[in-house]
DNA sequence: TCAACTTAAGTTGTGCACGATCTAAGTGGA
DNA sequence: TCCACTTAGATCGTGCACAACTTAAGTTGA
């Protein structure tokens, strides 16, 4: 077999490379984010209510393409740990309102160490961030537009 | 509050953008997989196994970045599936070593029609496929020298 | 030789992801 | 009006990921 031709070489895969990439960015948090109580989607969504305040779980889904099956059973832990809180909306009583407690909210200070550390961690040249983010953004919806 | 000063909005993370590309290619594997009846982990797993054949377990995990809490029932579901078979080697009764059955080897020729469905679908031009494995991989291998 | 150590693998528990199903609340048209 | 439909959200089951722990096999040095 001549692997030029073999399209099922795992190191060929951009498919691979993503998936070990998330992983290992993943990992990366994962110290950071124990010393806050938190995991990395639990971080995901608490950087959602921190930019725009108050918002219903179906803003949270599409904000981070998460569905609520996913979302449910995390805004129940991050609720139990005391940092969000969720009320009916007394308009609508079909949708959750999710609003960060004052120890949510403080939260935020002590998250904005993270970044920095992030951004070493990954060892790329300042440009390099942006043709990364874009190049990933538009796969994103291209292959979202494709299964669509 | 100044965005251009705020270091924790959504959109700007790289990390995120990460995530969401490797979920939303993850899932634009599953129909297909779903045919060939894997998930895309143990699609993973059987490239490994037709490119270098049979292989221990610990090999598998190098290849994948995978530990045994995951590889452990994954292998475990495929040899119930008979796609994969395991034996305690002789030579070192600690190791396993997995081995395709004939199913799981015959399951590659349906396999090859995959990758060009996904790379169709991702809609990046010829060379930028190379620049994003390239970043990826250079990504990963930083970010997993700076956690060791 | 045999106790200390290392290695390969499995098990358990927690928390995502996501499909499938369910419920309850709201909406719109004949 | 009221019935069909839609929408927001929760729940359940399956399969990853991964940390922590356990077991059994192999290795090594005093």
């Amino acid at each position: 077999m001549d692997d030029t031709d073999n399209p099922l070489l795992l190191k060929d895969q951009l498919c691979f490379s993503l998936y070990a990439a998330s992983r290992s960015v993943t990992a990366l948090y994962r110290p950071m984010l124990d010393e806050l109580g938190l995991t990395y989607p639990q971080y995901l969504v608490l950087l959602v209510l921190w930019e725009h305040g108050t918002s219903p779980v179906k803003d949270l889904g599409n904000a981070l393409q998460l569905d609520y099956g996913t979302l449910s059973p995390l805004l129940k832990r991050l609720e139990a740990n005391g940092l969000v809180r969720r009320t009916r909306r007394a308009d609508d009583e079909r949708s959750v309102a999710v609003a960060l407690t004052d120890e949510g909210a403080a939260l935020r200070d002590r998250a904005l160490s993270v970044p920095p550390v992030i951004g070493t961690a990954m060892g790329l040249k300042e440009e390099e961030f942006g043709v990364l983010r874009d190049l990933l953004t538009r796969l994103t919806s291209s292959v979202q537009a494709y299964t669509a």
